[in-house]
DNA sequence: CAGCTATTCGTTTTT
DNA sequence: CGAATAGCTG
């Protein structure tokens, strides 16, 4: 029936929807061609490392426009990073005229998320003004309701409430399972949590998937008309997809089926946020017809690298079988450096990017290095400057989780929704204006035993019985301000600002009347404040473009932010330096020459604390799954290097005052270099002594 | 109420 | 060693 559906829609459309463009399949590989070509039903891409699995997404959407006669607006392609998305959506619009992908949906499934929920708000219980939560504010409102600032116990809460949401549990359930009094405790939480942002009129990053899935489940007419409207599905990276958005993707493509799903279960790396690799094999269950392709030669590694990864991830149990091969050549050989402790390892790695990239003629962006965690980036940082080598570190902190940005973010959220009572503390608090604990503490009292929320409480006459005039004066003038923007704002009645001006102008009054930079200046040594304030210039600068370039009103924006991990200068052509990054970030890029740094045991295999209580076989069950996915990093990590990889571990490693020993890592064993191995132990050299060689060279260039 | 000092502790990964 | 936090003073 889709099918006839589309050879009606292409001969309607054959005029816009063709381009005079090469042939969609033109130079792809015999099982690339038919994963882009399946269109009897869902289709699975199995797709290893750099098997060209973006390629076959984009392609596919260009087939299904110019070959298949679908409608822009009736294809979606979700990805997990605002990051894939963006690349995904650059590779399609060069493969296909401007109007052939007007309306076409390429997202990430949160954002996705937000869409269907902004439409259908009031079908769920929210205001289409509905804040996003930041994680912070979940931390603060979970502090509240345990009544506890054990900051372990909070994470461990609320990573609790976390997987139950991604998993679909709803917090009646989860009581009944809890086993233990801190997991029912937990439970209890998880309900009071769910009540709390409701009355803020907001919703978390679980929530965005787990509403949408929820009322699709529940409302058929809401469901077919989301069905009607995205007649074909792509989903990248979908070992990552967690029981909810499983759901959510089902529920979307209805029983029709119509969609491709791409992954690779070698590369599963999130199961610690509810992901689930068992979604691969599900589809296999819940679609008896579903076509599985492999996409098994691999377009980006020299032979070398490649046997490593294959041996290192040959040690984890299959899900379904898959050789990886190359063309590509040989290659050099992979270097394992063992060194003395994290400053000779950060030296050294920094010494040979110099001297490679000398010797090879290559550029700084030729060069990666890759870490388990973030905190191992300073070193490297330091490192490289020391060095003049210029970098760039991702996945790092976002700019949207800086203090300064999420200051004025909190400002613009209670614009949009002033029951955003976490956006009320912060902005009332922040540049403090004569409103503290004790204050907010009364206020919250009060707003709690009226059930609204905190803006609200601020204007009711019962509370001038509880708050002193000293107190409420700032209260009002402060929610007197908020007030005056969101009618400047257009807030009140939903679009376009009353008094004709543009969002440009209403933000630089917004910050110019709280006194923010002055603020800065106060707290913060001259350095830090201009580094701060500029951090908040660039966040206005880039507020205006966009609401100039995506015609989006202020409140558009505002929701729109909370989903972007990134400050996307999208035309910040990527920079000539070397990059910096955790494994998991680096999930999709490539690089001609990687440094796997800190590959030892406690670090790559990370395995932190063998907590569970009780119940050995249970824990031996769950330490075998985490190698199993500290394995997947590690395959990751390896098969991101196109020609050269090497790999360093530390001998010992300072934590606090003490020096730790330590051992290599497993996995560099289990790559098998007999053969092909350099142990290049650096010998001789003492640091000063390479930087004096290093320098004779750069002076040579 | 806000800023400073003393103390404690040690973050895996992210939408 | 350095950052985040709790508790104390102006």
């Amino acid at each position: 029936m889709d099918r006839a559906a589309a050879r009606l829609n292409k001969s309607k459309s054959d005029t816009n929807a063709s381009f005079a463009l090469p042939p969609i399949d033109a130079g792809m590989n015999p099982a690339q061609r038919e994963a882009v070509k399946y269109l009897d039903g869902p289709c699975l891409v199995l797709a290893g490392a750099g098997s060209g699995k973006t390629r076959v997404i984009t392609q596919k959407i260009g087939y299904l426009l110019r070959d298949c006669g679908y409608d822009a607006r009736n294809v979606a392609a979700l990805t997990f990073t605002n990051k894939a998305a963006r690349e995904m959506a650059e590779r399609v619009k060069a493969i296909a005229p401007p109007n052939a992908i007007k309306g076409l949906t390429i997202s990430t499934f949160h954002s996705l998320g937000v869409r269907i929920l902004r439409e259908e708000a009031k079908l769920v219980g929210l205001k289409s003004q509905f804040s996003i939560l930041a994680a912070d504010d979940a931390m603060a409102i979970v502090q509240d309701l345990v009544a506890s600032t054990d900051k372990g116990h909070i994470r461990a809460v609320l990573s609790a409430i976390s997987l139950w949401k991604n998993a679909l549990i709803e917090p009646d359930e989860a009581e009944r399972r809890a086993s233990t009094e801190s997991e029912r405790d937990a439970a209890r939480v998880y309900r009071s949590y769910n009540a709390t942002l409701r009355s803020y009129q907001s919703v978390d990053f679980d929530d965005l998937i787990r509403l949408p899935a929820r009322l699709l489940e529940t409302d058929a007419e809401v469901r077919e008309r989301w069905q009607s409207r995205l007649r074909y599905l792509l989903v990248d990276e979908y070992q990552d997809t967690n029981a909810c958005q499983y759901r959510l993707v089902q529920l979307l493509t209805g029983p029709r089926a119509m969609f491709t799903a791409v992954g690779d279960d070698d590369q599963a790396i999130y199961a610690w946020r509810g992901a689930t690799i068992e979604n691969l094999a599900k589809l296999t269950t819940d679609y008896p017809n579903l076509r599985v392709i492999k996409l098994e030669q691999n377009y980006r590694s020299m032979q070398r690298i490649l046997a490593a990864a294959n041996n290192v991830i040959a040690h984890n149990p299959k899900l379904f079988e898959k050789k990886l091969w190359s063309d590509l050549g040989v290659g050099d050989p992979i270097t394992v450096v063992p060194m003395e402790d994290e400053e000779a390892e950060a030296e050294s790695v920094a010494m040979r990017i110099s001297a490679a990239r000398f010797e090879l003629k290559a550029h700084w962006r030729d060069f990666a290095i890759l870490y388990r965690s973030n905190h191992q980036a300073r070193v490297f940082e330091q490192a490289l400057r020391n060095l003049k080598i210029p970098y760039m570190v991702s996945g790092g902190q976002s700019f949207f989780d800086k203090a300064e940005v999420r200051d004025i973010m909190a400002y613009l959220r209670l614009i949009a929704n002033d029951d955003d009572d976490p956006a009320f503390i912060r902005a009332v608090t922040t540049p403090k204006r004569g409103v503290g604990q004790s204050t907010l503490e009364a206020l919250g009292a009060y707003a709690g035993e009226r059930e609204i929320s905190l803006f609200a409480a601020v204007f009711e006459t019962g509370l001038e019985q509880r708050l002193s005039a000293r107190q409420l004066a700032p209260l009002r003038e402060f929610c007197e301000f908020i007030n005056r923007l969101q009618w400047r704002a257009g807030a009140a009645k939903g679009d376009g600002a009353p008094t004709g001006e543009t969002a440009s102008e209403i933000l630089d009054d917004l910050v110019r009347a709280i006194g923010y930079e002055r603020y800065l200046y106060d707290h913060f040594d001259e350095r830090g404040a201009q580094a701060r304030w500029q951090t908040v210039l660039d966040l206005l600068g880039w507020l205006k473009r966009k609401a100039e370039e995506d015609k989006m009103s202020l409140m558009e924006l505002v929701q729109h932010i909370a989903l972007i991990t990134m400050l996307e200068k999208s035309d910040d052509e990527d920079p000539d330096v070397v990059r910096l990054s955790t494994l998991h970030a680096s999930k999709g890029l490539e690089y001609p020459h990687v440094f796997l740094v800190g590959v030892e045991e406690g670090l790559l295999p990370h395995l932190g604390k063998d907590d569970e209580e009780g119940d050995p076989a249970k824990a031996a069950e769950s330490f075998e799954a985490r190698v199993q996915e500290e394995r997947r990093l590690m395959y990751v990590g390896i098969t991101r290097a196109r020609r050269t990889l090497t790999l360093t571990w530390c001998k010992k490693r300072k934590r606090g005052r003490e020096d730790i020993p330590r051992e290599p890592s497993r996995f560099i064993k289990e790559m098998g270099l007999e053969d092909d191995k350099v142990a290049d132990e650096n010998p001789g050299l003492t640091a000063k002594q390479r930087l004096d060689r290093l320098k004779s060279l750069l002076k040579k260039e």
